[in-house]
DNA sequence: GCCACGCATTGATCCAGATCAAGCCGTCCT
DNA sequence: AGGACGGCTTGATCTGGATCAATGCGTGGC
């Protein structure tokens, strides 16, 4: 579990292509930090400390509004980043972070990683493909809360969401984080599962996994809702 | 008006530092492209033919549900750029694009500009910063969407939006499409302007024009709602 | 000039999902 | 073990904004 900076960087998407001499100057810059569980790693409007690798564990990203109400924009799992693109476009941070789990996360502070990004131009490129991802994430998750209803949004997450080997999706930690994350309140999240159950479309069992029992059933319900 | 490429070129946000020889490389694969008004430029899913610049008129990105329902991402006008992200990630394009106005764009295709990104390393800094600042636009949309009522997203249109000399904000030329980006009915648009008016917060007149008289006020719906 | 069409405004109604409320269950703490 | 707490489910009600509908207005075509 508590693996080095190296073998993290080496095992995350964002990074796992840069090779060679780039590889080593990141991990040189690459600083290990643990986060217990629930605290918070940076806060909206602070200055960006640098990018994020997720090694172990999972932090949630998310916005507040003034009225407290919270929106998770996503949960990262090993593997993945955060605030690369605060670190990019040299912005204080946009978002809330904060570790569900005791997390270990690999830390590339913003100055040299800044300047291994203007000497380095094959990271850079790198880098770039993986904003058009990030972008691209933004996007379906503006056309979810904007053009799809409640039922619509959870059967686009069923079949996008990673399977496991047998098939199964595994929810997030907690179903408050997911139903943030798809702008629903957890009432409404736990009825509308409820009711894709009783149409025959999914089946659930304990402990937070979901079968897709009817694939396109579900395709139906996120093109056309209900 | 119909201004030459490289006019346009030299005019827009995106690429108006790019210089000397860069600049003279993108001049050279640039490709005037003109539109009649309410002229589709693309479709969602179609390949992306590159990136475009709007040198004159004004251009509307947006998503479509299969219900039929629009969101529209942005309205761009000359010296703005559409359809980058898609040229960099080399995905489909994920959105709409129509002239509102009979419209002069440049367009960069894509093959030659993914070369002269993978060239040029200072090409590619400018673009990764350009990318962070859509990216932070897309961001305030899904909080806006998400975290704020009518009311709120409406006031902080009013407070970002550019203010002419003498401190109006002129409306874009349909009310429909700004509903539409506030993601609102026309009809929910006219009853809380009329609503903001009435708490004597902004004043309106014909045309378009819109006086925010009340800015503490405005910002406190912006945060608070209603 | 006159008509037709599309946009804006206003009113009446409807509905998805939020909010409020209650009960259940698992887990952690002492 | 007991109890406190937090998350999940289910039911009852409320509400912001959508939808439906009617009217007025400006513009463009003939």
């Amino acid at each position: 579990m508590k693996a080095s900076a190296s073998k993290i960087l080496a095992d995350c998407r964002f990074f796992c292509d840069v090779q060679g001499e780039q590889r080593r100057r990141l991990a040189k810059i690459a600083r290990v930090r643990d986060f217990d569980k629930s605290t918070m790693i940076f806060r909206q409007g602070d200055p960006c400390p640098g990018v994020f690798i997720v090694g172990s564990g999972l932090v949630r990203v998310f916005k507040m509004a003034p009225s407290g109400k919270e929106h998770v924009l996503h949960l990262v799992a090993p593997g993945g980043t955060f605030a690369e693109v605060a670190a990019i476009g040299a912005f204080n941070c946009p978002a809330f972070a904060q570790a569900l789990e005791d997390t270990r996360c690999v830390l590339l502070p913003l100055l040299p990683f800044t300047h291994a990004l203007k000497d380095d131009h094959a990271l850079c490129l790198q880098l770039m493909a993986s904003m058009a991802i990030w972008v691209k994430h933004l996007l379906g998750l503006v056309e979810d809360v904007v053009l799809r209803d409640a039922a619509g949004r959870i059967a686009r997450y069923l079949l996008d969401a990673p399977r496991d080997v047998d098939g199964s999706v595994q929810l997030p930690s907690l179903k408050k984080h997911l139903a943030s994350h798809l702008n629903l309140t957890s009432e409404t999240l736990s009825r509308t599962l409820r009711r894709l159950e009783d149409l025959g479309l999914i089946t659930s069992d304990a402990d937070h996994g979901i079968f897709v029992v009817h694939r396109a059933g579900l395709q139906a319900v996120a093109e056309e809702g209900v």
